[in-house]
DNA sequence: ACTGCATGTTACCGCAAGTAACATGCACGT
DNA sequence: ACGTGCATGTTACTTGCGGTAACATGCAGT
């Protein structure tokens, strides 16, 4: 069995797999999270087996759908986050990037935070993992980011991850509410989480009348 | 008809609804979002058809559900965020509230946090009130908190809603991937939380041999 | 021509949500 | 006492989805 005849079969299955990632893409554009495995099956113009054969089963299709989106998000994450600016200006531009992203394409984004909730195979208890892979790996990166540039004394590498999920969860919160309720224009969405982090909270006055907060 | 034959009766409904809901309560607490109607049926000692009759459908009985757990811990966080003391200590005493309350029971809170996700009924798209009424309520509490006690000038109810919202957001990110990794102590936890709050993020030095974050 | 293997199909299983139609117990007006 | 209404309860069903088994087909290499 030489090699040439397994990598032509592998570049063929790869290809035939991307074909079948950008049907259910599709779909999922279209009908958000709730994208059935028939219904992307019809898309790419095939039968569910098939799908079943190249991911194994609805989490496997799920991942690798969700990896390529998280992987584009995250290269322009990096790029907001890498770019000549000082710190201020380079959080608001990352917490734009991340904004207009999911602005663009809600359904995506929602199929990306709650993947696959209730599909059976999901019974262990774990409960740590469940929040959505994108969520984490977007932590993660953001604490490697910080901990990485800034000095922020002993116990900092940890710091650096309490931070990173935390900057994260903030965002993507009060996008997901922003996205919702449309309360303002991305801009002033950007400059108040901007703010928060900049410690307006801790330095605003009390109101007049009663304790402070 | 007079009225008191209609109260008896309602009272007995209520009762019951009670009895279900705490029948529902422990399957959830012992399998999780996935608690099946059939399962909560069993539990309660009845069958599906009447737990239909009383919440409509899954979501209903799911959302019963959640306004008792939601009340709960909403009740618990006022109180950390009324108590006594210094706005730096209130901060920390909420965040730690919510901590203990998730680590207590991990299954309530995953079943808070992504309710009912895959049910059939969610199929409006309406992509922004898709996260979990207990994020939301706790953003909308927290907001209206710091927006009654803090003085932050003109626009300060908007940037109010977007900071509570957001903080909100940072603490369930944040206790969610600590309750999975527990990389340090809960007290550890809180406490670089509140420093991230309180702007260290933006004062921190940059580290040696590169622009700072 | 025969084998091996990936690709594709139809037809099925199991399970959970949700519903229709049928039974039963209990307060009421007459 | 007797039917009438109404809530409570049941069995048995439909629908739809995830997942699989068994069977068909096209195309290398010997």
């Amino acid at each position: 069995m030489d090699t040439t005849q397994r990598t032509d079969q592998q570049r063929s299955a790869d290809r035939r797999r991307r074909e079948l990632l950008e049907a259910a893409d599709r779909v999922v554009l279209r009908d958000g999270p709730q994208a059935s495995m028939n219904a992307i099956a019809a898309e790419a113009g095939i039968t569910k087996p098939i799908l079943y054969r190249h991911f194994g089963d609805k989490g496997g299709l799920y991942a690798a759908l969700a990896m390529r989106h998280t992987d584009a998000l995250l290269d322009s994450l990096r790029a907001a986050l890498d770019a000549p600016a000082d710190r201020r200006e380079r959080v608001e531009a990352t917490l734009d990037t991340y904004l207009t992203a999911i602005e663009a394409r809600p359904q995506v984004y929602r199929f990306l935070m709650h993947p696959a909730e209730g599909s059976p195979g999901d019974q262990g208890f774990d409960v740590g993992k469940h929040s959505a892979p994108l969520l984490r790996r977007m932590g993660e990166e953001l604490a490697q980011v910080i901990e990485e540039r800034l000095d922020l004394g002993p116990g900092g590498q940890q710091l650096a991850r309490v931070w990173g999920h935390g900057i994260v969860g903030m965002m993507h919160a009060a996008g997901d509410w922003w996205l919702g309720e449309r309360p303002c224009s991305r801009g002033e969405l950007v400059r108040s989480l901007a703010d928060l982090l900049w410690g307006r909270l801790a330095a605003a006055g009390d109101k007049i009348g009663g304790p402070g907060f």
